[in-house]
DNA sequence: AAAAAATACGAGCGATCGCTCGCATTCGAT
DNA sequence: ATCGAATGCGAGCGATCGCTCGTATTTTTT
């Protein structure tokens, strides 16, 4: 019953953090294996090196290791975009916005291929999916300022409903990407830069 | 023991093709509203109004609901596009052609929500995944056909890689279509049209 | 050094779920 | 009418999994 208050930082931490760091490496590495549902707490503890019983002084319950996972990524996300999201990406055309932007997305996600998993699993019970969407609104976000800039004559609705169908459209080949041996991936990213113009490049320049 | 081979229909049919019937579309149901894992089998049974004892005189496990339901939609499908996919179709302007592929297919959908449950749900185990590919490869076939008619000179890899895309794109859209409110699917449809003719377009008609 | 707090352990509880087993009932054929 | 096969039932077995509890060890505080 003492346990896993996770949101006061009583006192000791030096152990601690790196135990929750040494969790969460472990969580992400089996949920983008087995995806959310199929993960074993218990699988989590041994593939972290420790005891079910540990775990549970860190994390409140499943869901919240989920939770936890997908701030770390957020906080990853935004670092790793700092410099791919310059102002003045918003101002360059399309095709070349969307290679500075994608590629991006498709390293961070070879190297954290728990990202996905996270963002896209629908394994994930309800509560937990509560616990992505600041991962989905960000990338929401990011595509809807872009829009604004690109396609400005769109009605706020219009705009939103295309960055969700872009978040779609990226999420499933990425998904393809990932599972796709090393030589095929080249061409499957070409794929995905190749749908994206098509769906964005009648909305960006339309009723030409 | 003596129950669930369904391979050899010995007797009695009447009942018997009924119950069956009523089980799969009780499967459907759950299965479009909880996906496959988070489906129970008691709840199935319950759903179809016979005990889970009975279930079992008829499937022999819960992949092998899932592998007769996949085949039942194998067949309406194919009844359902006898008339769409008339051999006229593959000569149509690629618009056109995605109008006429498309439209049909998701009112397919719309009446047969477990349809893309079982065709997208990722939290089908391995095993049973294989009985979903005869869905899968149905219609990638299907694809492939019109692609090699369209776009002749693409290799034979280009057109497979390209139609797994297309069915990711529709598999992925199709998903949103059937969550959102019914008067926000005509926009999405035109979406799902406008991407599909945007990723196909530069393929078809490439290199001018 | 002693006390308190934090970390660690791992057997196992409680709940869930797929599936079974023994038996009852109904149907079709003779 | 009778008998065997097909269908039906539902309590509950066995396995899994999230999570707990009592306890042991390590670290910080005083």
């Amino acid at each position: 019953m003492t346990q896993a208050r996770r949101q006061d930082d009583r006192k000791r931490q030096a152990r601690g953090e790196q135990r929750i760091s040494q969790i969460l490496d472990a969580a992400a590495d089996r949920f983008a294996t087995l995806g959310f549902a199929a993960t074993t707490t218990n699988a989590i503890a041994t593939t972290a090196g420790i005891s079910p019983g540990s775990l549970y002084q860190f994390f409140a319950d499943k869901d919240d290791i989920a939770r936890a996972l997908s701030e770390r990524y957020l906080g990853l996300l935004q670092e790793a975009h700092g410099e791919a999201f310059t102002p003045d990406i918003a101002t360059l055309p399309l095709p070349t916005l969307i290679d500075r932007t994608v590629d991006p997305l498709i390293a961070f996600n070879l190297t954290h291929p728990g990202f996905q998993a996270l963002l896209a699993d629908p394994t994930t019970p309800p509560h937990v999916s509560e616990a992505k969407k600041p991962l989905h609104t960000a990338m929401l976000t990011r595509i809807d300022t872009i829009l604004s800039t690109h396609a400005p004559h769109l009605t706020p609705a219009t705009r939103h409903r295309a960055a969700e169908v872009v978040i779609g459209i990226f999420t499933t080949l990425l998904r393809m990407i990932l599972a796709a041996p090393a030589h095929e991936r080249p061409p499957l990213i070409t794929d995905l830069k190749q749908a994206l113009n098509g769906y964005l490049g009648p909305l960006v320049d339309n009723r030409g």
